[in-house]
DNA sequence: TATTGTTATACTCTATAACTATA
DNA sequence: TATAGTTATAGAGTATAACAATA
């Protein structure tokens, strides 16, 4: 059924929709910027990177990774340390302010996930993830054939 | 189970993240940005409308509009025509042009949503949406309470 | 020679505030 | 007095290209 395909990705723009305006509101909370909220995302994840390593991690040029690290230096989140065995290089790491908005961020997001999921049943659940494992591999797939 | 439920928001995340890279291809081929295939996207579901009633349908400032729909103007996919009985207000009307760039938009659109989810069993489809359905309503009323 | 990050420059999206024309 | 849209101004994110320091 077209129509129900149709249906199923627009609810799920939809729902991603809500998520990133959750985000925004976020944001004004922290004085943080969505982009500069992934920069800080990316480093609680894997740690303290140079900005070599966030571009390739955020997608975007070597040129915009210095502009958001800029921001988060001035905001006090971050600090650019020398890296330890190339001179070239930074290491962007979060200071106690920045490991303290990581934190609060992976709360936020855990907490979301409860409110949103947790009233669906086991099985349905794991029903929903698997299509969305599914459809996530067909898209791969996809945008590997058209690049 | 909280893991499972951060699990499902993380696969909905990535699922979208994934069609907003593909909608940037989209635009690469079209010449378009994001923000106008918004409007465009609108005038398509509700016709041509006031500079006023895009700023509302797509949740920016007026002035926002007038850049948007100077940059679809001067790539001829709409024109400025005078409100019949307003002549304050101009009604965004799609070209030719406009109206292509519309249809491969919903034929795009559509194909995408066949490839993602035709293989999915309609049983479980169906159950895919009615989570979605309870979690964007969940959603709504948390944004409520919050605002 | 290749890589890391910055300076220079430019474009888009976004916002607020003040203003003009019209209702 | 209120509304529709624009001009003025500003800031953030993004990109390419040229350059310095280092590998």
């Amino acid at each position: 059924m077209t129509d129900t395909a149709t249906a199923a990705l627009d609810k799920v723009l939809h729902l991603s929709s809500l998520v990133s305006t959750d985000l925004t509101r976020f944001e004004q909370e922290s004085g943080l910027t969505v982009a500069r909220v992934h920069l800080l995302w990316g480093l609680g994840l894997a740690g303290p990177g140079t900005q070599q390593s966030l571009a390739v991690a955020l997608g975007v040029t070597p040129r915009n990774i210095t502009g958001l690290v800029n921001g988060l230096v001035a905001s006090g989140h971050v600090t650019r340390e020398p890296h330890p065995s190339d001179r070239r290089a930074t290491l962007v790491t979060p200071t106690k302010l920045g490991h303290r908005a990581i934190r609060d961020l992976r709360e936020s997001h855990i907490d979301l996930a409860e409110q949103l999921f947790d009233h669906v049943p086991a099985q349905r659940l794991a029903a929903f993830v698997k299509t969305l494992d599914e459809t996530i591999a067909i898209f791969a797939r996809l945008m590997e054939e058209e690049a």
